[in-house]
DNA sequence: AACTTTTCCCAAAACGTTTTGGAAAAAGGA
DNA sequence: TCCTTTTTCCAAAACGTTTTGGGAAAAGTT
C-alpha cells in the first residue's frame, strides 16, 4: 500500500540518500533532481516513517501531557481551548500529543514518570498546577524539558506561561469601585492550587488603590468538590450580612449556584448585584442577563506553551521563558453601578 | 543516564539476542540466566527504548482519538470517564494515546488522514459518531483497525461498543408510566448524531407498551449550540399547552435550562413535574432535589472499546464485535407520581 | 560408545530512516 | 593543459530493538 524510501529510491534511480536529502531540502542535491523527487514523492504518497525518524534522530518527536478528571478540568471550554492550542501548535510542529488521563495526584506522577523514564517523551506539559508541586522538582531534578501553563513556588529557574490573574482581579476591582461599589466579595478557586493566590493579591491590591477596606467576611474559597451548592450557599450567607456586598468577583464555574442564590433572595444578578467571573464560559454569555467576564485566552496561551517548549527541549534555557499574559475584561450587562 | 540493551548485555556477559529473549519469557534461556537478567536488569532501571522496538515490531503501539471541542464534549464528567476508561487500559497494554483537538468536522477528518496515512498509530478510536459519518466509510475502505464508541448507518460490519439508548428510554418511559404519568415529554439529543435514534425509540416504544398516545407537541430536538436558553425556552413553551405534561425525558446537559424554566412557571421538580435525565453529571446528584437518571457506564465502556480494538488489530473480525451495554436508572427524587 | 534429542546461547539480519565521510564529475582558474 | 574548487551524488554506518536460523554443549537413548 504505502511505499517506503528504498522504493522510491529504486523508482527514481537515485540511492536513498539523494532522496531523503532532497526532500530535506539539503543544498548538496541539484535543483533539477529535489524537483524531480518531490513530485514522484508527492505522486506515490510517501511519506518517511516516522516511527524510523525518531529512532535515527534520537527523538520521540512527542509531547506529553497528563489530565486528571478530579479537578473537573472539563467542566466548560476553557481547558479544552488551551487543549487545543496546544494540540494545533504540536501538529504543526510534525509532532505527536500523548495523552494520560490520571485519577489523583499519585497517578498522575505515574502517568508521568513512565512518560519520562520510559522515553515516550521529549518534553511534558504541565497544566492546573499546586502551590507545592512535585511534578516540578521532578523534572527539574533530572533535567527533561518541561513548561507549565501556570507557576508554582520553585527558586529554579523554569519555563511557564500563566496568566496575569493578579492583574485581572486588579482590574475587575478597580472597575467595579470606580462605579462606586464599596463592598465587593470575593469567591476564589481552590487552595492549594496557584492560581487563587494571584486573584486574591489582585482583588486585595485592587481594594487597596481605591480606597476600601478589606474585609475577611466577603471572602471565601471555594471547594471544588461541590461546585453548585457550595457558591449557593455561600451566596445566601453573604446577604445575612449587616452590610451586604453590592458585586461579587468569582470563578465562572461557580457562577450557576450564585445566579441560584441571588434569585432565591429576591435579588437581580447586573441590577442589586454587580458580577464579574474569571473565565468566559459559554454560559456568561448565553445568560440573561450575560455575565461581565476576566477573560483569559487559551488557545493563543495553548500555542504559546508548545512554541516555548520547542525552544526548550533544542537546549535553550527554560529560565528565558517566562511569560505573563494579560487577561481581558469583558464588560456585559452584570457589571452596573450599584443601585 | 538511561542503559540500553547493549550495556546491559556487556554487563551481563551475554549477547544482545539473549538478553531481550529472557526479558520476553523465550522458554529457550535458562531459568537461573533468566533470573540474573531481569535482576540486573531492574537494578539499573532497564526499559527497552519504545520506539526501537516499535521499528523492528512494525507496530506503532499506538492508538488514535479526535475530539472536537465545537460538540462541548466536555461540558461534565461523562466523555473524561469515557477517556479515563481508555487511557488507562491503553497503558495497561503498553500502548500510547495520542490526541488530536479539531476544530470542525474537516479537521477531524485531516486529523484522522495524518495518524492513518502518515503511520502513526495501530488503530483509532470514534466516538460521538453521526448518522452519516465518512470516517467510517475511509476506514473501512482502507482496512483500517478502529472501534467506534456509538453506531452508525453503515452495512458493512464494524466493531463498536454503544450504549443501549433505546431500552434505557423505554424503561424511563415504562417507570414514569407505571407511577400513573400520562403526558410524558422528550428533549432529545442533537439531531445529526447517532445516540439520540435510540432514545427516540425507546421512547415510542415505552410509549406503546404503557397504552400512551405519541404527541408530536411534546418532543423537541435540541440544539447543541445553545443549551441552557433553548431548554429554558422550550421548557417555558411547553406548559402553554392545554394538556401540560406532567414527566419530562431529557438530557441531563440540558438540566439548567429546564430548572430555571420550572422556577419560573413555580412547578417544583419532582413534585409537579418528573424528571428523569439521560447521563448521570455531577450536578444531578447535587441538585436539590436531586437528579434521576439513566446511567451510562463511561468508563467501563472505554475499557471495552480498547480491548476490542486490540484484538481488531491482531486481525480479528471487527464484525464480531458489537456490544450493546445497558444502561442502568438511579431513581432520586425527581421521579415521583403525579400529584 | 554412538547417535539423537533437548537445552541454552548467539551472530547476523532486519525494521526505515538520517548522517557521515567521501568520491566522481563538472566547472573554474592559472 | 593541469590544478583547484564546486557541484552532485552515494555507500556504509548508525539508531536500539526483535527475529531468524543456526550451533555447541548437555542430556537422553539405544
Amino acid at each position: 500500500m504505502t511505499i517506503n524510501l528504498k522504493q522510491l529510491s529504486k523508482l527514481l534511480k537515485l540511492s536513498p540518500t539523494t532522496v531523503s536529502r532532497a526532500l530535506a531540502d539539503y543544498p548538496d542535491v541539484s535543483a533539477k533532481t529535489r524537483a524531480r523527487v518531490k513530485q514522484m514523492a508527492i505522486q506515490h504518497g510517501y511519506q518517511p516513517n516516522p516511527v524510523a525518524r525518531r529512532l535515527q534522530k534520537g527523538k520521540t518527536e512527542t509531547i506529553g501531557i497528563v489530565i486528571t478528571p478530579e479537578q473537573n478540568y472539563f467542566s466548560d471550554t476553557f481547558f479544552i481551548d488551551l487543549l487545543s492550542g496546544i494540540s494545533n501548535q504540536i501538529t504543526r510542529a510534525g509532532y505527536e500529543l500523548i495523552l494520560g488521563v490520571a485519577s489523583d495526584e499519585e497517578h498522575e506522577m505515574q502517568s508521568m514518570r513512565r512518560m519520562v523514564e520510559g522515553k515516550r517523551v521529549d518534553g511534558m506539559i504541565l497544566t492546573l498546577i499546586r502551590e507545592q508541586d512535585p511534578r516540578v522538582g521532578y523534572l527539574l531534578d533530572r533535567d527533561f524539558p518541561f513548561v507549565l501553563y501556570g507557576r508554582t513556588r520553585e527558586t529554579r529557574p523554569y519555563a511557564f506561561v500563566d496568566m496575569d490573574g493578579k492583574q485581572a482581579f486588579e482590574k475587575a476591582c478597580t472597575y467595579l469601585a470606580g462605579l462606586g461599589h464599596r463592598r465587593i466579595a470575593l469567591l476564589n478557586g481552590e487552595p492549594g492550587f496557584m492560581f487563587p493566590v494571584g486573584c486574591r493579591e489582585g482583588y486585595e491590591s485592587g481594594l487597596f488603590l481605591s480606597g476600601l477596606e478589606l474585609d475577611p467576611d466577603l471572602i471565601r474559597e471555594w471547594k471544588h468538590k461541590d461546585p453548585s451548592q457550595s457558591s449557593y450557599r455561600w451566596t445566601l450567607e453573604l446577604f445575612k450580612n449587616d452590610n451586604p456586598p453590592t458585586a461579587i468577583l468569582f470563578q465562572t464555574e461557580a457562577v450557576n449556584g450564585i445566579f441560584k442564590g441571588l434569585d432565591e433572595l429576591d435579588l437581580q444578578p447586573g441590577k442589586d448585584v454587580a458580577l464579574i467571573g474569571y473565565d468566559d464560559l459559554e454560559i456568561a454569555r448565553i445568560h440573561r442577563p450575560s455575565l461581565s467576564v476576566l477573560r483569559p485566552q487559551a488557545r493563543e496561551a495553548g500555542q504559546r506553551v508548545v512554541n516555548i517548549l520547542m525552544e526548550v527541549i533544542k537546549g535553550e534555557d527554560p529560565g528565558k521563558f517566562q511569560e505573563i499574559h494579560q487577561v481581558e475584561m469583558v464588560i456585559r450587562e452584570t457589571s452596573l453601578p450599584p443601585s
